[in-house]
RNA sequence: GGACGAUUAGCUCAGCUGGUAGAGCAUCCGCUUGACGUGCGGGAGGUCACAGGUUCAAGUCCUGUAUCGUCCACCA
C-alpha cells in the first residue's frame, strides 16, 4: 500500500476536513459511561460578538490538550464550550452601531427595542469566536454549548438571588460605589483599574467662620467635588488644629457652613493636615461622615457632569468644573498653592474613563460568610492552584474582600428579579415573575430596572452549564468538573466567584485545579490591544503556519503562570516542525509494503534503541502532562520526533530498506511504522490535525489496540476509526532494552567521532573512506558496520581487537571511550593542527577527569551521596580515563 | 506600603523533587546524503544579576542587595 504525499504539508486543506470528520462522527461528544470516570472543563466563555484573540487561542489550545490527553486516557472526557452575554461590552458596541448608523442612542429606541436589537447582534455575530476556536482544533462538545442568557442559565441565575436574598446574603443599599460615568452604570471593585496618573493637590483656603483672616487649608487632588463638602477633618492628636476643632468654616463658592471634626482618619503627616470632607464623593469620606453625622451632598449626575446642587456650576463636566472652580478659586485669592502629584486614579476596566466614587443605591452581595468557605476549600487544598502561587493571590483577596456590588445600570443582562410595591414599599423577589406585592398583595408593582454584573451569571457558569439547579444526568456525572484553565486576570472576576458560587448552591467547590496561565505580549513584550495595534491575529498565524503550529508555540517555550512573549518566527519554527513529522510519514509510506502494522518478533539492535528510547519518553510525558507540564511534555515529544525517531532511526533503518531481505525489510517497516504510531499518539494533544491526518493514512497498529474495543454498540465510533480515540500510550516492560540502547549508543559515538573528524578536515560526505575500530566491542560494532557506512562515509569496516597490533601511521584518530578509530585520510592530515587537536581534547578531558576525581576523592561525597549518584560518577570516571588513553596513543602516534 | 514574578548563550526562553548547563532563532563551516534545504552534518558562543549562607555537591534551597515587571492596598 504504497502511498505518495505531497512534498510539504499544506495544513488549511487538511485541518479543515479533519475537523469536520470528527465533528460529524462525534467524536467530541462527552457520553456519561458509568464504566469511565469523567473529565470535565467548562471553557471560560468568551465575549459573544467577541473575536478571538491570542489570549483566547492560548487558553483554548491548553484546554484542549488535557481534554483530548484525557479522552485518550480513558476518562469520558467533555469540554463545555459558551460564550458570555458580555453586559457591558456588549451593550457598548450595540449602543456604538446605533449611534454610527442611525444617529440614535438606546433610549430613543426604548429598552425593549434596544434588546431586540442586541438579540439580533447576538444572532449575527454569536458564532463567529466559535467558528474560530474550531479553527483551533477546539474539541469541545458543540451539542452542549451554552450562553449565559440561555433560559436555563437565566432560570439558575434567578434561582441564586432568590436564594441569597432569601439568605440575606443579597442587599440593596446606599454605599460608595465605582460609577463609570461614560459607561452609566456602577462598577465593583474588581472593574476598577488603578493608574498612576500625574495630577496636582491643591491647597484650598476655607475661612473660618466668625474668625476674620483666618483659614484652615485643605489639600485635595479633586477640586470639583468640595462642591459637595459638608466637613472639614483634622486628625484629633494634631497640635496645631486643637483650637479649631468644633468650630465651623465656611465653604468657598457655595457658602456653606460646615463643621471642623477630628477623626483618626486623617494623616497628620500628609498635605495640611486638613482634609475636606465630601462623604457622597469619597469611601473614606463617607466613613467619616457617618462618623460624625455629616451631610452627604451628591454634585455630580449619572454622567459626571455637576447637577443642580453645583450652583453656578451646573451642567459642566466635572473637568470642566474643576478648571473653573480653581480658576474662581484663585481669583478669591483662595488658592494657597498648587503642587504636582502623581496619584493612582481608578478608571474604567472596560472603557478607561476615570471612575468617580458615587453614593448611590445598589444591590450588593454580602461576602464575609462566602468568603468564609471559599478560603476553606483553597486553604484545604481541595482546590489547588497551578502554579500555586495564585492560591496566595486568591486566598489574599478573599480574605479582605468587600461586599460585591451586583447592579449595574445596562439594560443588556439579566434584570434583577425585584419588585417595588408601590403601595407599600417593600421588595418581592421571586423566581418567577410575581403578579402581586408578597406583603401587601397589591398587584401595582414594578421590576427593578438594573441587570446583574455579567460575573454574576459566569460565577454560576461550572454548574448552570450542566443543568442546575436541575439535578440533571450531566449534572450528576459530571459535576464537580476537574479543571479551571485561566489567566491570572481573572482570578478575582470570576475564579473566586466561581468558587463561592459552587460552594454556596451546590455544597462542593466547582473544581478541584486552577491551571493558571499568563498573558501572550509582543515580542516587545507589550500587551497586546487594540489601541497599540499590535495584536497578533490567531487565525492569520494558524493559516500562514497551521494552527499545530500555532498550538505548539503557544504551548512550549514558557512554563506555566508565566507571560509569553509571542514570535512569529517560533510559528515558524513549529510548522517546520509539522513539515519534519510530515515527511517522516511521507518516507516511511514510500517504504511501506504491509497493510497491517504489528511489531516483529526479531528486533535488530536499533529497533531496540528506539523501543526503549520510545518506551522511556511515554511516561516521561505522561507525568509532565500530569503535572501540567504541558510545554516540558511537548518538549519532550519533538525532541523524540526529530532527534531519535528522525535523525537516527529512520537513518539507521535505510540500511534494511534499501537492502536485498525482504524479511529485515518488513521488519524495519514494521517497527518504524509502531515507533511512529505511537509517537503521533503522544503528539496528538498538542498537533491533533497533522497527527490525525497521518494517521488515518497509516496501517494502524494492533498492538496497543483501543480502548473502545469491545462490546460497546451504544457507542458512535468504531475501535481504531480515530487517532483522537486511541489509547494513550503506556510504557511496557518487554519493550525496555537497556543493554541494547547502550550499544547502540557506542555505535553513535563512533559515528558522531567519525562525522566531527571529517567535518573539521572539510571532507565531503562523498569523499568515503576506509574504518578501522579498535575496541574491546567487537561485538557491538559489527553489527554497526552497515550503519558506519552509511552514517559514518566509511567504505570499508575492519573491526579488530582494542590491543591489535596495527600500522596506523598517518592515519586521521579519532576516540570514543569505547572505541579507537582509524581512517586512511593521511593526506588531508595537517600533522601540527592534528597534535594541537588531540593536545587540545586531552586538556579538556583532561580538567573533567580531574575534577570527577577529586570529588570521588572527597569522602564526604562517597559517603553522604547517594549510591547510584556515587556510581555514576565512577562509570564516568571510567570512561573519560578509557577516552584519554586512546587520546594519547594516538598523540605518541603521531611523535 | 504589602505580595509575587523575572534576572541563564547575541535574542526569546526551558531547566520538575539539589548530582556532567539546554532548546528555538541568529551566527560560522561544510553538504544536489533517494523523506524533508520548512532539510542534513559539524562548530563557536554561558564565572546561570550580585553578596553571603546551608550542603560532600547550588542555576536549583535559605538570607540579603540591585534592576525590571505585575498584582493588591492607598494619604485628601
Amino acid at each position: 500500500m504504497k502511498k505518495e504525499l505531497p512534498k510539504v504539508y499544506e495544513p488549511q486543506e487538511v485541518e479543515s476536513r479533519v475537523y469536520d470528520m470528527w465533528e460529524k462522527n462525534g467524536c467530541f461528544e462527552g457520553h456519561r459511561d458509568p464504566d469511565k470516570k469523567p473529565f470535565t472543563i467548562v471553557m471560560p466563555p468568551p465575549n459573544v460578538t467577541g473575536q478571538l484573540h491570542m489570549g483566547h487561542a492560548m487558553d483554548c489550545t491548553l484546554q484542549d490538550i488535557l481534554t483530548r490527553f484525557k479522552r485518550m486516557e480513558g476518562y469520558a472526557a467533555l469540554w463545555v464550550p459558551g460564550t458570555d452575554h458580555a453586559g457591558i461590552a456588549t451593550q457598548i458596541k450595540v449602543e456604538e452601531e446605533l449611534r454610527k448608523n442611525e444617529g440614535l442612542t438606546r433610549y430613543d429606541l426604548g429598552r425593549e427595542k434596544f434588546l431586540e436589537r442586541v438579540w439580533d447582534w447576538k444572532h449575527k455575530y454569536g458564532n463567529r469566536i466559535v467558528e474560530q476556536q474550531k479553527k483551533l482544533g477546539a474539541s469541545c462538545d458543540w451539542s452542549r454549548a451554552r450562553f449565559t442568557m440561555d433560559e436555563g442559565l437565566s432560570n439558575a441565575v434567578r434561582h441564586v438571588f432568590v436564594s441569597l436574598y432569601k439568605k440575606g446574603l443579597i442587599y440593596k443599599g446606599s454605599r460608595i460605589i465605582n460609577w463609570c460615568p461614560h459607561c452609566v452604570t456602577a462598577l465593583s471593585d474588581a472593574e476598577v483599574e488603578y493608574k498612576d496618573k500625574p495630577g496636582h493637590l491643591w491647597h484650598i483656603k476655607y475661612p473660618i467662620k466668625g474668625e476674620e483672616g483666618r483659614y484652615v487649608i485643605v489639600a485635595t487632588t479633586r477640586p470639583e467635588t468640595m462642591l459637595g463638602d459638608t466637613g472639614v477633618a483634622v486628625n484629633p492628636n494634631d497640635e496645631r488644629y486643637q483650637d479649631i476643632v468644633g468650630k465651623t468654616c465656611i465653604l468657598p463658592l457655595v457658602d456653606r457652613e460646615i463643621p471642623i471634626v477630628a477623626d483618626e482618619y486623617v494623616d497628620l503627616e500628609f498635605g495640611t493636615g486638613c482634609v475636606k470632607m465630601t462623604p457622597a464623593h469619597d469611601p473614606n469620606d463617607f466613613e467619616v461622615g457617618l462618623r460624625h453625622n455629616l451631610e452627604s451632598i451628591r454634585v455630580l449626575d449619572d454622567n459626571g457632569k455637576v447637577n443642580e446642587l453645583g450652583g453656578k456650576y451646573q451642567g459642566m463636566d466635572r473637568y470642566e468644573a474643576r478648571k473653573a472652580i480653581v480658576a474662581d478659586l484663585e481669583a478669591l485669592g483662595l488658592l494657597e498653592k498648587v503642587e504636582d502629584h502623581q496619584h493612582n486614579v481608578g478608571t474604567c476596566y472596560r472603557c478607561g474613563t476615570d471612575v468617580e466614587p458615587i453614593i448611590s443605591a445598589q444591590w450588593f452581595v454580602k461576602m464575609a460568610p462566602l468568603a468564609e468557605e471559599a478560603l476553606r476549600v483553597v486553604n484545604d487544598g481541595e482546590v489547588k492552584f497551578v502554579p500555586d502561587r495564585f492560591s496566595k493571590i486568591y486566598t489574599n483577596w478573599m480574605e479582605n474582600v468587600h461586599d460585591w456590588c451586583i447592579s449595574r445600570q445596562l439594560w443588556w443582562g439579566h434584570r434583577i428579579p425585584a419588585w417595588t410595591c408601590q403601595e407599600c414599599g417593600k421588595l418581592t423577589v421571586s423566581e418567577t415573575d410575581p403578579t402581586e406585592c408578597e406583603h401587601c398583595h397589591s398587584h401595582n408593582i414594578v421590576q427593578e430596572d438594573d441587570v446583574l454584573d455579567t460575573w454574576f451569571s459566569s460565577a454560576l457558569w461550572p454548574f448552570s452549564t450542566l443543568g442546575w439547579p436541575e439535578e440533571t444526568e450531566d449534572y450528576k456525572y459530571f459535576f464537580p468538573t476537574d479543571v479551571l484553565v485561566t489567566g491570572y486576570d481573572i482570578i478575582f472576576f470570576w475564579v473566586a466567584r466561581m468558587i463561592f458560587s459552587a460552594c454556596e448552591h451546590t455544597g462542593k467547590p466547582p473544581f478541584h485545579t486552577v491551571f493558571i496561565h499568563g498573558l501572550v505580549r509582543d515580542d516587545k513584550g507589550r500587551k497586546m490591544s487594540k489601541s497599540l495595534g499590535n495584536g497578533i491575529d490567531p487565525l492569520e498565524m494558524a493559516n500562514q503556519y497551521g494552527a499545530d503550529a500555532l498550538r505548539f508555540n503557544l504551548v512550549t517555550g514558557n512554563s506555566p503562570g508565566n507571560d509569553m512573549r509571542f514570535y512569529t518566527e517560533r510559528c515558524e519554527a513549529m510548522r517546520n516542525f509539522a513539515n519534519k513529522i510530515w515527511n517522516a510519514s511521507r518516507f516511511l509510506m514510500m517504504n511501506l509494503t504491509i497493510d497491517r502494522c504489528q511489531l516483529p518478533d526479531q528486533l535488530e539492535l536499533e529497533d531496540k534503541w528506539i523501543l526503549s528510547k520510545l518506551n522511556s519518553v511515554i511516561p516521561e510525558v505522561t507525568e509532565n502532562m500530569d503535572r501540567y507540564e504541558l510545554g516540558v511534555a511537548a518538549q519532550k515529544v519533538y525532541d523524540f520526533i526529530w532527534d531519535s525517531y528522525c535523525d537516527w532511526y529512520i537513518e539507521l533503518t535505510k540500511t534494511r530498506l534499501q537492502g536485498e531481505d525482504e524479511g529485515a525489510k518488513v521488519r524495519a517497516q514494521q517497527v518504524l511504522c509502531y515507533v511512529l504510531t505511537e509517537t503521533l499518539k503522544l503528539l496528538h494533544p498538542f498537533m491533533p490535525f497533522i497527527t490525525e491526518e497521518i494517521w488515518q493514512a497509516l496501517p494502524h497498529v494492533e498492538v496497543s489496540g483501543g480502548h473502545f474495543d469491545g462490546d460497546q454498540a451504544e457507542q458512535p465510533y468504531q475501535s481504531g476509526d480515530y487517532l483522537m480515540l486511541q489509547k494513550w500510550p503506556e510504557y511496557k516492560a518487554e519493550l525496555a532494552f537497556p543493554e541494547e540502547e547502550q550499544a547502540m549508543e557506542l555505535i553513535m559515538d563512533a559515528i558522531r567521532a567519525i562525522r566531527t573528524r571529517r567535518s573539521e578536515m572539510n571532507v565531503p560526505p562523498s569523499k568515503k573512506a576506509q574504518l578501522t575500530i579498535a575496541t574491546g566491542e567487537q561485538a557491538v560494532f559489527a553489527q554497526g558496520i552497515p550503519f558506519l557506512k552509511r552514517l559514518a562515509y566509511a567504505s570499508e569496516v575492519h573491526v579488530v581487537a582494542a590491543d591489535a597490533a596495527l600500522d596506523t601511521k598517518g592515519m586521521v584518530t579519532a576516540a570514543t571511550h569505547a572505541a579507537k578509530l582509524f581512517l586512511p585520510l593521511a593526506e588531508l592530515v595537517d600533522l601540527e593542527k592534528e597534535k594541537a587537536r588531540i593536545q587540545k581534547e586531552l586538556d579538556k578531558n583532561r580538567k573533567e577527569l580531574d575534577k570527577l576525581e577529586s570529588k570521588l576523592n572527597n569522602p564526604g561525597f562517597v559517603n553522604k551521596a547517594p549510591a547510584n549518584v556515587v556510581e555514576a560518577e565512577r562509570d564516568r570516571a571510567d570512561k573519560l580515563r578509557a577516552l584519554l588513553t586512546k587520546l594519547e596513543e594516538s598523540a605518541s602516534s603521531l611523535g
